[in-house]
DNA sequence: ATTATCTATAGATCTATAGATAATGC
DNA sequence: ATTATCTATAGATCTATAGATAATGC
């Protein structure tokens, strides 16, 4: 077989994979619905990643990959003012949920379901989050000594940011339903999401 | 057999049930844990409730009811000052999530991975919100009049409250991993996130 | 006579593997 | 000779029911 056709099956699975392990969890996903989706037997699915559970943790890895990825660019340049630093932790969060608004949901529910299974997950963010949290506190410190913002605390700040981003998407049907389809045009809801939040988080931070 | 052993068994797989489906969801419960926590024989499920599904049902029939009074004791009296409302909004939510803590999650979960199991769920948000958002629009609409308030969108308004109040519960292991254990007392978190969320959608308020 | 409980098991999935077969690279 | 694929099936769960047995109310 060319290494061409190896590649499709892997790829194809992995992709099905993705789909069915973001969308269901990991016990409600189906091993033979992954290979079903991806057009393949379902003993493919055990020639190429053996066992469920290690497909899930490879899927999980990418994510996690993905994720920090996106937290570090996302601080930009922390020599920025801390209105510039809070503007790009906004834009680029809300821009990363809304190309992969299933993640944050999966993340916390395999977190709350198996602890164990996301362990590489929290170890991630328990290396990365306290030295930021740190860097961003320094700042506000900075501009609260020259009277430029309130010395609020930047784990609060952070939880803050965080919650207005992300919760509209985790409960994307319920907020639909509640609030009118504000979320029908995706573009638009982005785009007012990132202007809003950077708003509110401004006003909290005015002396 | 006595008129309360009957309510005992029936109550003892009630609880058993509420506890599996909310940590689990539906797909993860397994319907003999129910029995084995319940301390009855797994037939007894079947004898009291018939199927999996409808003991889904009424368990989520009676979060539901629990949530909807919870909303409509959390406005108080719309009469009260728009500072008022908000206050008593942002503390009634924040000590029903406190009390509930997997509710938030475990609603979100269920909805995306089977819309029409949560049907019941979404027709009562759908039934109380729009008319809440009204109200309270009309209120800031009020004050903002007078030059007590910024006219601004009571739909936005409230998903940032809702965001601010949910999230930390929803997503409390990667928060505590990311913030040095900030939720491990309870009781404190919960004082200090009232105060700090009302002070939040205040200073968002304020002209 | 009715209601509650138990044991045993049917029937449906789902994960995983065994073993045969076909296609490639050397 | 190795790698990829398929068919068939073992083995483990899980939901649900059948049918017998015991306890209550009338």
């Amino acid at each position: 077989m060319v290494k061409q056709q190896d590649k499709d099956t892997e790829a194809k699975i992995l992709r099905a994979a993705e789909h069915e392990f973001l969308s269901k969890g990991f016990v409600g996903a189906r091993t033979t619905s992954i290979a079903e989706t991806a057009g393949v037997t379902h003993a493919m699915f055990h020639y190429y990643f053996r066992t469920k559970e290690k497909l899930f943790d490879r899927i999980i890895s990418e994510k996690i990959a993905l994720l920090k990825n996106a937290v570090i660019e996302s601080v930009g340049d922390m020599n920025d003012s801390l209105s510039e630093v809070i503007r790009n932790v906004i834009n680029n969060h809300l821009e990363f949920i809304a190309a992969n608004p299933d993640l944050p949901r999966f993340l916390v529910g395999e977190i709350f379901s198996n602890p164990g299974r996301s362990a590489t997950f929290l170890d991630s963010l328990h290396r990365i989050a306290p030295t930021f949290i740190a860097e961003l506190q320094d700042k506000i410190d900075c501009e609260a000594a020259k009277g430029l913002c309130r010395r609020v605390d930047a784990k609060m700040l952070m939880l803050d940011i965080v919650s207005l981003n992300v919760f509209a998407y985790m409960a994307a049907p319920a907020v639909n339903v509640a609030l009118c389809d504000c979320m029908a045009d995706a573009e638009s809801f982005l785009e007012m999401r990132k202007a809003e939040n950077y708003d509110t988080i401004m006003r909290k931070l005015k002396p």
